[in-house]
DNA sequence: AATATCCGCAACCGCAAGTTT
DNA sequence: CAAACTTGCGGTTGCGGATAT
């Protein structure tokens, strides 16, 4: 036998809810409380399945719900645990009390979605898409200068992006570290990083078998984490080639995947700078 | 002013997970 | 243990208002 309908659908009313079901649900539900979602449809006099009352209340008439426009922190937020998370509407929903998973998701569809897209970030990986492969673009003359410009713009907008994510909850602030790196290795902490007082240091050479370490400490001195980076010429001579390679700083944020991940936007515009703009999670 | 197109949002659907019988 | 049932989730649809032509 196999799985029934959760309601017998014959006779019952579908399509938007009227002001008088409204108040039926909502005044059964503030007298009764929630038992049988089955049931309430029945015992509140309502025309409609248990499934449809669950909507409704949940996403409309719950007294506790927030309404009104997601705000800049709010959107910030959303993009923050949507690159954690993905889709999982319902857990990034109960980050954000008030907002349902349904208002949150359509929110991301209609409005982030573009938003990012427009900024150049790939979805749902999060990552910079690839302009040259979506294009099929061929690198050369006139298109090196133009591909250089719109990675520019990229770079920008994400980096602008960055750096109005101010605001983060206090539960965010235990995970997320925000970190805009610009240059050949020099870091400038941003967001919870600085609010945490924690200290990156790093070092580098700049011969062709340079070395750099790195090491991220609390404000008491305690060591959270340290790498070591030995690169190779070979690695070297891939930075900034022709900005497809990252060599070796891309191994080296490889490396730091296995406690942080990484979801962000590098490019390397010439050999000596390499400029990054994004986002550590710690796993 | 009329029509077409776009966009946001509420609501629906199917499925999976969890619970009860 | 399996079937029946309930609840919750995520993808999708379609209506209605806003905007463009």
């Amino acid at each position: 036998m196999g799985r029934q309908p959760c309601c017998d659908k014959v006779g019952l009313k579908r399509g938007p809810w009227t002001i008088e079901e409204d108040h039926k649900l909502m005044n059964f539900i503030i007298n009764n409380g929630i038992h049988c979602w089955r049931m309430v449809p029945k015992l509140a006099g309502l025309l409609r399945c248990g499934k449809s009352c669950r909507l409704r209340w949940i996403n409309y008439l719950r007294p506790d719900l927030k309404r009104g426009a997601f705000t800049e922190a709010e959107e910030n937020q959303l993009i923050q645990l949507h690159s954690r998370l993905g889709n999982r509407w319902s857990k990034i929903a109960s980050h954000f009390p008030g907002r349902t998973d349904n208002e949150i998701k359509n929110h991301w569809n209609t409005r982030i979605k573009k938003k990012l897209k427009m900024a150049g970030v790939d979805l749902p990986t999060h990552q910079p898409i690839d302009l040259d492969h979506e294009n099929g673009v061929h690198k050369d003359g006139d298109n090196k200068e133009h591909e250089n410009q719109q990675v520019e713009e990229k770079e920008h907008e994400f980096s602008t992006k960055l750096n109005e994510t101010t605001t983060i909850d206090d539960q965010d602030l235990l995970t997320n570290y925000e970190v805009l790196m610009t240059g050949g290795g020099n870091l400038e902490l941003e967001g919870a990083w600085s609010s945490r007082n924690t200290n990156y240091s790093t070092t580098s050479t700049n011969s062709d078998q340079g070395s750099s370490s790195s090491s991220i400490e609390d404000s008491s001195g305690n060591h959270l984490y340290s790498q070591d980076r030995h690169q190779s010429a070979g690695s070297k001579a891939q930075l900034g080639d022709d900005g497809e390679d990252y060599g070796s700083l891309k191994q080296w944020v490889d490396s730091v995947d296995s406690m942080f991940s990484w979801d962000g936007f590098m490019n390397t515009n010439t050999t000596t700078s390499t400029t990054l703009a994004g986002k550590w999670t710690l796993l």
